[in-house]
DNA sequence: CTGAAAGCGCTTACAG
DNA sequence: CTGAAAGCGCTTACAG
């Protein structure tokens, strides 16, 4: 391993000079800097992560941490991890990655312990047990989720409540006045996950000013319930002529249960939802929906926290929602 | 930030004591012991890992590379990343997950900045480019998936082969003679997934050396293209009695397709496959199959690496092939 | 434009 | 059983 002692020597420069021609800092001559240069070349000088953190109090690694539930649906997880780490390496940093069992601990371990310049939290939900650790710390940090104190931290969100006016909005202004709405699964609500009372309890305020009928239900997580409670629900409301579905494991499996049922989009059903652009994509969607933009999300959150991280006074904290955006992909009428 | 400095003067030692004390690398009378507890309690002092790292060279962190294809299944990817971050927690290492798309330079900067102390590879391909990269690092690796020069590395992945033949045999010992084969999609071969024609090859080996047909397709790994071909199949090789779906996006459709199709499962079709246990479950795949055990197989990789770590020459590389189970679920006859 | 020195927060021989 | 000191590999005032 050459340190930057060998390649001062190898260069006949002090070391602050080889550090200085590292960075930048100060204006160093052409030939010095040349001689620099080739020894590094030379000797395959990489500055070592570790020393650099520790004369800087800067890692340039952001800690990443989630829970896996088993209510989850895997390919949503995976897009918000990739668009945290893509976003995290355009501004140069790394990514650790948590996954204990234990959110709080793990927070305070990764934390106390400066691993990390900062933190995002993903999945965050109402009453989140890692949101005392995390402003116990001293890293800032940029949460994915609504929790209900949003004090001292940052947080980035889809506006669920928006985008459930948007789908009542444009399913009343097609002419639909019944409803039937799939909420993500009972656990998903008991567990504190936000996003879906919010979107939920906007579209059956937006019916009821509208004087429209909405049925909301749970939808379920795993099959075989998500098929079964789909054709419950579809059987229980045969008058229902719009379906909003904010739920992604049963708008995954509704293409090939409608077909099964008989059901045509939208010449008997009016269907709208909920999803990622790559998410419709990898299941073939056909739905109107709103875009949920993991890697808008992600990116915002991400770009926010590197800005705090710099200057951790630089604004007030903020409760940042994206704005949804409706695709229309004619699945309604 | 206290540190052990300020552990040690409100303790009334010296810093060594306190780091001593620690590790517990050499014995501290009772009271000595007790005072610095306390001093820990009272400043809320924690070890800075990164000045730990440069005094001892080891990060305590293992780099997680992967990569993400178009065609990858996100649930599968997903449970390996699981698997190996809950398998290096157990051993005391935390996760740095890179996703950058330049494999090999995301290997050598991360390497040869020393912000590792191992290296697990997901998904390696038959000429894996990240393999240089890694053979020219100090830190060892360990490999999940096979590729064609296993020179220097460990590498970890299921029996294809084994696998294979277990399923043929299966099929064969039911009386089946004819029997498709569903492979991964052809871009999986193009890019060097050797498990797709590990897979293949033997199965259609062990078919020839029984004297029975066997029909080997590509499947597709996005829909339509999923269900089309998987028909368009069927419909080409009616007298087949016996399927085996190497496919993880084509399994998961699977049921609904026969179901579509009215083909009775066993009685019209007798179908095998491979995947992991919590794959099947959340699909609710009913069908006898070899457990892939991603989590076996993380865990292994993840144990080897950190003794390798530990003791770089402790045994010769390994390629260590994960035993098939074959989990009987009455999808044939 | 460049260097010598202090310091980041630890660990670990060396000594007693 | 404990301490003083050197060292891990960098960065950055301070000085010239």
């Amino acid at each position: 391993m050459a340190t930057i002692g060998d390649v001062a020597r190898e260069a006949g420069v002090s070391r602050s000079t080889v550090s200085y021609a590292l960075s930048g800092k100060r204006s160093i001559s052409r030939e010095t800097r040349d001689r620099i240069d080739e020894a590094i070349q030379r000797l395959g000088f990489t500055v070592n992560a570790g020393a650099r953190a520790l004369a800087t109090s800067e890692t340039m690694v952001l800690g990443l941490f989630l829970q896996f539930h088993d209510d989850e649906f895997p390919p949503a997880m995976l897009q918000y991890i990739l668009a945290v780490s893509t976003a995290a390496r355009e501004k140069g940093y790394d990514i650790l990655m948590v996954t204990d069992a234990d959110g709080p601990g793990a927070v305070k371990r990764i934390t106390s312990s400066n691993m990390v310049d900062g933190v995002v939290l993903l999945d965050v939900t109402h009453d989140d047990p890692r949101l005392d650790a995390l402003r116990a710390a001293r890293q800032p940090g940029a949460l994915v989720g609504l929790p209900r104190d949003t004090q001292d931290v940052d947080v980035f969100d889809l506006d669920f409540g928006e985008a459930a006016r948007m789908l009542v909005d444009h399913l009343y202004g097609l002419g639909h006045r019944k409803i039937i709405l799939i909420s993500p699964p009972r656990h998903v609500f008991d567990r504190g996950g936000a996003y879906g009372w919010r979107f939920r309890d906007a579209a059956v305020e937006r019916a009821a000013r509208y004087g429209i009928q909405i049925y909301p239900y749970y939808g379920e997580s795993q099959q075989p319930g998500i098929s079964r409670s789909l054709n419950a629900i579809l059987d229980a409301r045969p008058d229902a002529t719009g379906l909003i579905v904010h739920n992604d494991a049963s708008i995954a499996v509704l293409p090939a249960l409608l077909h099964e049922r008989g059901v045509q989009v939208p010449r008997d059903l009016s269907v709208v939802s909920l999803y990622s652009r790559d998410f419709g994509r990898s299941f073939l969607l056909p739905y109107t929906a709103v875009e949920t933009s993991p890697d808008k999300l992600g990116r915002e959150a991400v770009q926010h926290l590197v800005r705090r991280i710099n200057d951790p006074d630089y604004s007030p904290t903020v409760a940042k929602f994206i704005e949804p955006e409706l695709t229309i992909r004619g699945s309604t009428a």
